[in-house]
DNA sequence: TTGACAGGTAGGTTTTTTCCTACCTAAAGT
DNA sequence: ACTTTAGGTAGGAAAAAACCTACCTGTCAA
């Protein structure tokens, strides 16, 4: 897999959160860390793939890796989130003005 | 034809918003609504493209069209942007309580 | 030390994305 | 009516994503 190197960390981040496994994998998570069987288990698809998918997360830092013996358990990082959440912010100022649409937005600015 | 039509909303905004181009679109609306033009003239691709990505972001109702003679105005609505800040609470949680790794889980469960 | 098990990597196929150029339609101005 | 302008649509190329099976390595247990 390629893997472009050109990818901001929040590119990464976004890039990872756009597949509906790779969340579903991260609110597994949030039950607490587990091995790669345990979390391969709740999709239907190879494990293989399942592990492309916690490279994936992992590259964007939304996981951690512990090995312990031949087991690795993977735990959320919910760090990258927090620039998820304040790339969010100056929407958020959008809708509680309920500023939505073009008609609201002369009505503001054309008194 | 394009863009599956199993796509939940959900999956629609995060797609959407997997895209350093469309982020930037959005960005870009925070100041105002614009016509096509003007937003195709912030970035380095054909105005087609950016029609496109414009399609994308409308699909997952990031957006809002308002036609006025020939011109076409998008909008931010940043409703769809709720839902994502829902889905990122749990996350919240985590950081909050400096729960970010297996050795903090264990501490946490196995005292 | 040998076998079983956990899990990553290689390589390949199919589907999706992202870009392009060419073209089409609708509204405006002349 | 004719031309220009705004902007969408078609079709296609190139790249990336998402799967798969086969294989390899490291750890544990007999």
């Amino acid at each position: 897999m390629p893997h472009r190197v050109k990818m901001s960390p929040a590119d990464r981040v976004f890039a990872a959160l756009a597949n509906p496994t790779r969340r579903d994998v991260l609110d597994l998570l949030l039950d607490g860390p587990r091995p790669v069987q345990e979390i391969a288990e709740h999709f239907d698809m190879a494990r293989p793939s399942v592990s492309e998918h916690l490279k994936v997360l992992l590259d964007a830092e939304l996981v951690t890796e512990t090995r312990q013996g031949r087991h690795r358990y993977y735990a959320v990082t919910p760090d990258p989130l927090r620039e998820l959440q304040s790339w969010l912010a100056p929407y958020e100022r959008f809708w509680r003005s309920k500023l939505t649409g073009l008609r609201t937005y002369l009505e503001e600015h054309n008194p």
